[in-house]
DNA sequence: CATGGGATTGACT
DNA sequence: GTCAATCCCATGC
């Protein structure tokens, strides 16, 4: 069942959702890249325990935790495992499916492959902001689809982060032109 | 209450 | 390759 998709292992989850469709309106994207972050590991923010940014964090899993990059970015993710865990999946990368006229006109970029190929990149294209923080991913404002497109995945390690770098929690789809730091 | 560091991006040398 | 933008919030005095 889509209830199970996001109440179990992050790291299964991050995977499981390479594949699916995130949906804001008229716009929709294939998620080509994903991230996952736990409370145990350092560069989780819920490695600093509850505090009132990682409410949702901590909240019941398939919800979206949507928090602002470096004062510029909204990042979207998923709150995985049970509530009380703090985990959730970093969405880092979409093949644009749907309203790319859209896409282009909030990104200000004509090319695709610059549209949703970064984690700031695609909350802009698709719209997405902080308001949208404790929305159902699975009928809210922002949907991940419960109907999964098989494809190759690749682990590797997580971009961006200074802590607990080793772990091979970043998921992408090997080829693809659509996931970040081409 | 003051400070400093980001799960990034885009512009510039 | 380097670096600023910009602001939330965790941390420490």
């Amino acid at each position: 069942m889509s209830d199970r998709i996001y109440d179990r292992d992050v790291v299964a989850v991050a995977q499981a959702l390479i594949g699916r469709v995130v949906r804001v309106g008229e716009t929709a994207g294939l998620i080509v890249e994903t991230e996952a972050y736990h409370e145990t590991e350092p560069a989780c923010h819920a490695w600093a325990g509850l505090t009132a940014r990682t409410r949702t964090l901590f909240g019941p899993p398939g919800r979206a935790y949507v928090y602002l990059s470096y004062g510029v970015h909204s990042m979207l993710n998923a709150v995985c495992e049970r509530e009380g865990v703090g985990a959730a999946v970093l969405i880092r990368a979409l093949e644009p499916l749907e309203g790319v006229e859209l896409m282009r006109e909030r990104r200000g970029r004509e090319h695709v492959e610059e549209l949703c190929s970064g984690p700031g990149k695609l909350t802009q294209a698709l719209g997405i902001a902080l308001t949208d923080d404790g929305g159902d991913l699975r009928g809210g404002r922002v949907t991940i689809s419960a109907q999964r497109r098989m494809l190759p995945i690749a682990a590797s390690r997580r971009i961006g982060i200074t802590r607990a770098v080793e772990l091979p929690w970043r998921f992408s789809v090997p080829g693809s032109r659509y996931v970040s730091r081409r």
